[in-house]
DNA sequence: GACGATTTGTAGAACGTTCTCCATATAACG
DNA sequence: CGTTATATGGAGAACGTTCTACAAATCGTC
């Protein structure tokens, strides 16, 4: 006896291609041919075609088309669902779907790369038509192997140099020195930056990116050749304790920047538990512009990015792609300061 | 000529069940009794082909699975994915699933219930082997029509009477009671709930769910028979403006009840904005127990009803579904208060 | 050593599409 | 009217699995 051993109580007589074509009294290829409007369909025969299609309410396999053709689903892949910034890009990349007759299926890797490789395979597996990857792990290469099965855009990974693939980013490095330059026109010079403390952070990674521009651009402040990076440990109970830390050194620098507003707010948070005036004591400015950033209540200073923009970007990037362009593509935007009170005390008096 | 046109450069030869037969010397049918571990394959045969797998790399092909068998995809489906709830529950589910071999495939209805209706035939049409709905806006009638074509657990859907699905939920009906109780205990007696001004609200959802446990436990404390519940649209804009009309209404109520984190902390930071003090002038308590309430920044009590948890729940209950189980069940969970700054001053001076 | 029972492996028909030929029917043209 | 082009519809072979039926081999048992 095996394990698998199934009852299959609903005979549910679906409506296949098969139904209508007896319905409209045709065959089966001219049925397939009004669905995918090809060439040589009569207008008769098409609306008698339609007309059976609507009446029995019929859909076409997805399985069955992936199996033969395309399936119009795209696949989309998040390292992680708990960022408030992904949400975004999923809200662009429907946008975008939402009036053609594609359809977005996500997965969620958790960052591991384990995982992220196995969704990858499974939605080539499903022959869905095309995958946006959002802030991938894997190497280069690996990506590329994929690209040859798959139309692939990838969002927040920066290698402008692969052919196989697109890519969509947000400028990090100059983010990055956008958020060094609102700091020394404010008149801090003693800045630090609070950065990932990834495993396998790799160079295309959107952290080490906001890394580059920020030492470039404290170089260039003429803030020495070596500013300090501290890394901030991604697991729940270290972090807050590593951040406290921080908070209570002594030589804590005056301004600080976040990788990201994940990070930024939670530091503010404990700053002020901790009695850390922001930003008297301590000027910060975050990344990614969240919702929770523009709180009055956290009133956080950040680099807006748009990822809604990013993954409407991303999406036409990979229509395009998967109706034939083969020439990969590398597209920017820049991004933009968004001053809160985090970054200094301004007119408007709003006590805090 | 046909818009479909699309030429097919990369003639990748797939490793197909073909593949792996011919390169262990057996049929096809051996191998995929190997892989779905059926009865009658002798050790020896099974180490061939397990080999023949190994050294191939050969991954079975989902679309084609779907089309005769099963697929081991689950697909689940969230009316939003901004609500940091959300996530929570897509968390538990990949926690439960990560050890099986089924994977979970995500899509966002953004609240509309026609992209609901045809993400849902989508996921049916690649013959998923089970959904998990979360907060579904759709009919329990519909629900059920769908239920016979494919096992389905809905999430934060009321319905204990549906008998063609499953339901796992937090008793929100008690989470509002505890609310109310706490807000009681603390000696406030005027008490107003801000509910979510849905158009097609219907008796089933969470938040109407919230409603009734508000009134039955405003009434048994004694304080009239219909308290007051105010709407907040959800759209952005009306949003904060209907909220800045509830602030600064002369009769205001001592105390507030929210039915989301999400409208909560953004009333608390509209309130701060306006010089109402929290929870001196007004002592809010929100709904979800989010990350953002627990930040020492914002500090809003909360009823906590770990999405997690039900996100594991749920998965379990349909993986015995898909299993075989056709009983209908409805799952409860108990809802619990985490007290905070917001309800009342505590002992520790926090200063905020 | 004959005969049923059991174990092990295979052939081949689905599943629901797409899409490449073909076979007509009709139009155009000299 | 014959011939060629063009427009329209259909047959049927994939696609990569699952799974039922069945054949062959092995094992007891009397």
């Amino acid at each position: 006896m095996s394990i698998e051993e199934k009852q299959k109580p609903q005979r549910n007589d679906r409506v296949t291609i098969r139904t209508v074509a007896t319905h409209a009294g045709v065959s089966v290829a001219a049925v397939s041919k009004v669905m995918r409007n090809a060439y040589g369909v009569s207008d008769a025969l098409r609306a008698r075609v339609t007309d059976a299609i609507e009446t029995l309410a019929y859909r076409p396999s997805r399985a069955a088309r992936g199996l033969r053709g395309r399936s119009f689903t795209i696949g989309v892949l998040l390292i992680d669902i708990r960022n408030p910034f992904l949400p975004e890009v999923i809200a662009g990349v429907n946008g975008v779907l939402a009036p053609s007759h594609y359809q977005a299926m996500i997965g969620v890797s958790d960052a591991r790369v384990q995982l992220e490789t196995s969704l990858i395979e499974s939605m080539i597996d499903y022959k869905m038509d095309g995958l946006i990857l959002v802030a991938p792990r894997l190497p280069s290469e690996i990506l590329a192997t994929f690209a040859v099965q798959i139309p692939i855009v990838a969002v927040g990974y920066h290698d402008a140099s692969a052919t196989a693939f697109d890519t969509v980013n947000a400028d990090d490095q100059r983010g990055a020195e956008i958020a060094v330059e609102a700091l020394l026109a404010c008149g801090y010079r003693d800045i630090e930056m609070l950065s990932l403390g990834e495993r396998q952070g790799h160079a295309v990674s959107v952290v080490r990116q906001r890394e580059i521009g920020f030492r470039r651009a404290m170089q260039r402040g003429g803030l020495g050749s070596s500013p300090t990076i501290s890394k901030i440990p991604i697991a729940s109970p270290k972090r807050e304790e590593v951040m406290r830390r921080f908070l209570s050194r002594k030589d804590r620098p005056r301004a600080v920047f976040c990788w990201s507003d994940l990070d930024a707010i939670t530091l503010l948070s404990l700053a002020m538990e901790m009695g850390v005036r922001v930003p008297e004591d301590l000027a910060v400015i975050g990344y990614d512009n969240s919702s929770t950033a523009a709180l009055g209540l956290v009133n956080l200073a950040s680099i807006d990015q748009s990822g809604r923009e990013l993954g409407q970007v991303a999406t036409r990037a990979l229509i395009s792609r998967i109706e034939g362009r083969t020439a990969s593509e590398h597209i920017f935007q820049i991004p933009s300061l968004v001053s809160r009170n985090s970054l200094t005390r301004f007119g408007n008096s709003t006590d805090r």
